[in-house]
DNA sequence: CTTACGTTCAAACAGTCGCTTGAAACGCGA
DNA sequence: TCGCGTTTCAAGCGACTGTTTGAACGTAAG
């Protein structure tokens, strides 16, 4: 194997940059592998299909983010005891992992925006992969944040986990510039800051709302 | 003009339902005049290209949604005078005739996809567009925002819209059944309810939150 | 009837897509 | 130096994309 660890990592990086900035299904073969100087005949060599690459993106970048999720909320579960968990640390074990991605990887901002587009443009091969990835995160944050806010019911909160994943991804996505120019020159950590405070606030909102 | 009314329009119901269920870029011209019946060419002949056919669709049945928006936004802005205005009912204002997209439209509620679709998948052409339909409204409802909840700075209320948007889109884009069974089975002015709850609590939580 | 116009049609355009092929280039043990 | 398995390459596959073409159609005025 002469330098096949260079070209595999060479396409993971190329395809991960595209995707984050094009888009999954806006970015062709032909446009990763002139990004990373190699042939087109290469990606279905070291990973069969562009599912597959994607598929493989997903498990050494994605994952990793996913598994700390989890760690966190564990880590909160552990210290709560019996008691009730608290709902902001909750929140923060959810959303930072995601947004650690801005600063972690080698300066580039993106891989944060690929994490987003796994939910804004679902494509249907990769549903069920990306379902298998999330769903134990998924299933143990439902459960914890029913545990923070037991007065809402199982449904509702169900509902208000989505309107967290929404905003998020919305966010990760970053059309944040679109809005508010000054609003780019936010630090990734302030930014994790108002998601957090803006979603701790959602979840604990009282079940009703008059017209 | 013998029934060119009728094919126009079997185009636009086609491209609508097409575009909602399947998306923007996955949907092909070939689809949606196979389900319209007509021939592709008619597209161009009527259109002038697909992404035409995309803004005329933007212009007859979206366009009208945000321009509710900003009437009920008016109406709020009379009714309060010199004081300060309903932040519920101004999330509301916002919500509302997005989701009512779900009911109104001889009962297909997918016309709301389309619209989440608009800002999860955007295509770059479609973005000049898509920025000048909403401009006015982004505007005058971050201007109201920040008048509802003065206690806040302009940058921090931006980005709270822009979480606001967020959950709505992904909440348009359906993908609620993926996560709670049982939340399909909710009214959509039920669902409306829970938004603007959420929302509303986000949009007036603390400025800071605790690590 | 003839002319002209608005509309529809099958067919094909050039381009891109993901993917495959068969051969060349490679490094390395024998 | 030879042979072998691994890796790279240019070229091309069929299928699809949005778009264009020129002829045929139906209808209504002259």
């Amino acid at each position: 194997m002469p330098q096949q660890v260079d070209t595999k990592d060479r396409l993971l990086e190329a395809a991960e940059r595209l995707f984050a900035a094009e888009g999954l299904s806006r970015t062709s073969l032909r446009a990763i592998t002139c990004e990373a100087g190699v042939n087109v005949a290469a990606v279905h060599y070291h990973f069969g299909s562009k599912n597959d690459l994607l598929i493989e993106l997903l498990r050494r970048r994605i994952a990793p983010v996913n598994e700390e999720r989890i760690a966190r909320l564990r880590a909160i579960e552990a210290a709560a005891g019996d008691g009730p968990l608290p709902l902001d640390a909750l929140v923060r074990a959810f959303v930072e992992p995601a947004f650690r991605l801005r600063s972690t990887i080698s300066g580039q901002e993106q891989l944060s925006r690929l994490f987003g587009r796994l939910y804004a443009e679902p494509e249907e091969i990769l549903e069920s992969t990306v379902h298998e990835i999330f769903e134990e995160s998924s299933r143990r944050f439902r459960a914890a944040f029913l545990r923070a806010v037991p007065a809402l019911t199982p449904t509702i909160l169900d509902l208000r986990y989505h309107f967290l994943v929404g905003l998020v991804v919305h966010t990760l996505v970053g059309r944040v510039e679109t809005i508010h120019p000054a609003a780019i020159e936010l630090l990734e950590s302030e930014l994790v800051d108002h998601v957090v405070a803006f979603a701790s606030a959602g979840m604990r909102a009282p079940a009703e709302v008059g017209q």
